[in-house]
DNA sequence: TAGTTAATGTACCGATCGGTATGGTATTTG
DNA sequence: CAAATACCATACCGATCGGTACATTAACTA
């Protein structure tokens, strides 16, 4: 067993109070006496488990998408037509950006957005927001591209285009979200930008549309 | 003529320049040191012009509307055609979003993005972002309106629908714009996005798609 | 039980934050 | 030429920022 005096909170429970708080307010709108408060700990505490504001911030990124994203990615690969798959994952997207119990909208796009996650040297940040968003980016091309040799889509479709659009459109929704909008109008959205992909088994598809 | 010793430096000049650091940190991330010398100025002479930070933040943000986001508006007016005069309206957002002599991305959507604006009522920033993203929803959502009588859009279109889509492929932009993405690249969403909208002249459509 | 190790609570650090008091300077009005 | 007025430079304010020194407490090992 360890030695010395045992941890007197759970550690999890601690980064999940300093996500939130992260998620809510971004990296300078949260400070270390709010963040440690939320946590239940003392600034000690805080530095000894998480090293510093930046090391916390960046571990409570990594639980976030473990968290959140992962679901998303799931939604996507359950869904056999490709058309299905990418309103589901939409859709799951659109129901996390919504959820009254949740900060609303999207982490990752906040820190994309707030130029200022750290003092540290501007290629750091900007290769942070890079490889998150980047994984969303790769997880909808590599499923377009699967759909390519699955004649899902048509020879000679630009996956990048696609890839980018949906991007676009998931990045869009979040900082509406977080706006205001409500969880239908953002399916709403979703269905017409599902209108770029080819129709496939329209009985299935007309069973999902809303309204 | 005014009394007293006149003023020192060039008002509009000054904004500007307080607008750029703005536009490039946010709210939080621009410190009055750094936009005092940016713009030239000292402590005083900023607050007895622009009041404090907060009014000079609106201040700027009110220039940034008038000397950007007019252009998007007129040129979408422009255009007679709905397919085309959207596609001006997004491209102008694009190619400034990825202008080498901007600071990148879209300062109302980095608004709208950061939580922290001020220390105010939540309700006021709320209202700010509401405020100048519903001007471009409405301006939108104007023209597709239009179009139902000049018979562009089919009767029965669902106006806030569309108004909602381009609202969020434009915000999207915003964000991946600032990330790093090409200007190309963004012109290739917009002509997916113009996907929803109906067919109408054809050759004149085509003259303006790229590749 | 004594000794070791680590977590905690308190109290504090220098730096920076947004914002100002004060005195000097330039330009007007009389 | 004053007298009045408004801008400007310097130096400073209290508050808060992220981060820590230090002594105490609580668990282990021997």
């Amino acid at each position: 067993m360890e030695r010395g005096r045992p941890r007197g909170f759970d550690e999890h429970q601690a980064l999940d109070a300093a996500l939130a708080v992260f998620w809510r307010n971004g990296y300078q709108g949260a400070s270390m006496t709010e963040l440690t408060q939320a946590m239940g700990i003392s600034k000690p505490s805080l530095y000894t488990a998480f090293g510093n504001k930046e090391q916390l911030y960046l571990t409570a990124l990594e639980r976030y998408r473990e968290l959140q994203l992962v679901k998303h990615a799931e939604a996507l690969a359950a869904e056999p037509d490709l058309k299905n798959a990418m309103r589901a994952f939409l859709r799951s997207v659109a129901v996390m950006l919504t959820s009254p119990d949740l900060p609303g909208g999207c982490m990752v796009v906040n820190s994309a957005v707030a130029c200022d996650i750290t003092s540290l040297p501007k290629h750091v940040v900007a290769a942070i927001g890079n490889t998150v968003n980047q994984s969303s980016f790769d997880l909808l091309k590599d499923r377009l591209q699967g759909e390519l040799q699955n004649r899902q889509l048509p020879h000679g479709s630009n996956i990048q285009q696609l890839a980018d659009f949906f991007t676009t459109v998931m990045t869009g929704m979040a900082v509406i979200a977080k706006v205001g909008v409500t969880q239908e109008r953002l399916f709403d959205t979703i269905e017409l930008a599902l209108c770029v992909l080819p129709e496939s088994n329209r009985k299935q598809q007309a069973d999902n549309i809303r309204q």
